[in-house]
DNA sequence: GTCTATAACTAGATAGAC
DNA sequence: GTCTATCTAGTTATAGAC
């Protein structure tokens, strides 16, 4: 393999390159808050970027992979909106509440086409998908920041538990978007209330997780994830 | 409303239109499974059904809507084979493993295409989510043959528990569809080792609600299920 | 080799005649 | 109910400029 002109060698990739491509991933954005995704051509895209369709299929492989911009882009603000957010507290129940939330104000301006997104992102082939290897670093980052919300925390569980519990805690969230995606309601108050009420349910049943007769389901449940991962 | 004429009256759908329907149902089905979802056009949909793709379009709205005789068709047959299943047994997590377990057997052929089916599925405007209002009829039924798992089986737990764990087991197949999705493994025998191992997790932790500290916890869920349902 | 453009292709969907 | 003709938009082939 001596391919080294390959565009994802970042080295191989010129000034002019770079702003093209930002200048159509940026149309791309534009135009799909606007009109949503289905509305929104490629033609459409090249022609606000400035550049032709063959063009823009040059950056990107498709029109779904205009949405990887604004995955990316969700999981950036996120991770900075919830870090602040962290800072206030070391009560568990309080840090995995404010993780949340936040995701779903960063989420809110998406939230119109998020049906479409989220459609791209469920087909199991699709790099979008948050179980798919190409969403890997995404999936760690985000897996990442439930690990601070356990770790900065008071939280008095076992070890196995401990080790476990920020990928749990991923899949709550996979599980709050996919509520998210269905909420119509105003500002999506309902999956605001949704957290809210399942937050302190969690939080609970972590902490009954060190009673005498609980042991027995969390090793049934740390042997399952592991099962599950392999 | 005089509109005596509308098609979905079964009273006013001609033998002819009822034949033609299923002609193009049929070959839809031939196809997918041939050749996958991607590949088949409604072109070649149209002309093995010995129709026009006008006329195919007069009788499904769109490609997507052919998709829905797959799930109809997977649905009948999984109550059909899940009722014999039934039968043998009255041990809850045998109902219960019997159903998720025969629930992959019947599905298996669809398996090569289910990325497709369910990236359709999962758009929730589409009236192939499992949530939709025109799934109703599917997921009540499918709601239903839960409802036999607990009701004919010798688990004796809170009233409330057995009035909403249908419900819960329902959600639970709905996370085994999602593994089952993105299972690649021969003969997806992951889904089933997983269907194995969980099976009697649920099952402990069902016969556990009694428990004098899960009381509060039992409240909650159930709480946290009627509020989310409205 | 990296970029960019034009023309053409494909397939889902619609319009309108019969 | 059924057809033909047409439209639309995602995608590809390919030629050529930098």
């Amino acid at each position: 393999m001596t391919d080294t002109a390959h565009r994802s060698d970042p080295a191989n990739r010129s000034d002019r390159g770079e702003q093209t491509r930002a200048a159509i991933a940026t149309a791309a954005q534009e135009l799909f808050r606007e009109r949503g995704y289905d509305k929104t051509t490629m033609r459409a895209v090249a022609d606000r970027a400035g550049v032709s369709i063959g063009n823009a299929y040059y950056y990107f492989a498709s029109k779904e992979h205009l949405v990887q911009a604004f995955y990316d882009q969700i999981q950036v603000e996120h991770a900075a909106a919830a870090q602040d957010a962290l800072g206030g507290t070391d009560k568990f129940a309080d840090r995995l509440r404010a993780v949340l939330i936040t995701w779903v104000d960063v989420a809110e301006s998406f939230h119109e086409f998020a049906g479409k997104f989220f459609k791209v992102a469920a087909e199991p082939t699709s790099p979008l998908s948050p179980f798919s290897s190409e969403s890997k670093g995404a999936r760690e980052a985000s897996i990442g920041l439930f690990r601070q919300v356990v770790e900065g925390s008071d939280l008095k569980v076992p070890a196995v538990i401990r080790a476990e519990l920020p990928e749990l805690l991923w899949l709550l969230q996979m599980g709050v978007v996919l509520f998210w995606v269905h909420d119509s309601s105003d500002g999506q108050k309902r999956t605001r209330a949704l957290v809210r009420q399942v937050v302190p349910l969690v939080d609970k049943l972590v902490r009954l997780s060190r009673l005498p007769g609980m042991r027995g389901v969390v090793g049934d449940i740390t042997e399952l994830i592991r099962s599950v991962r392999s």
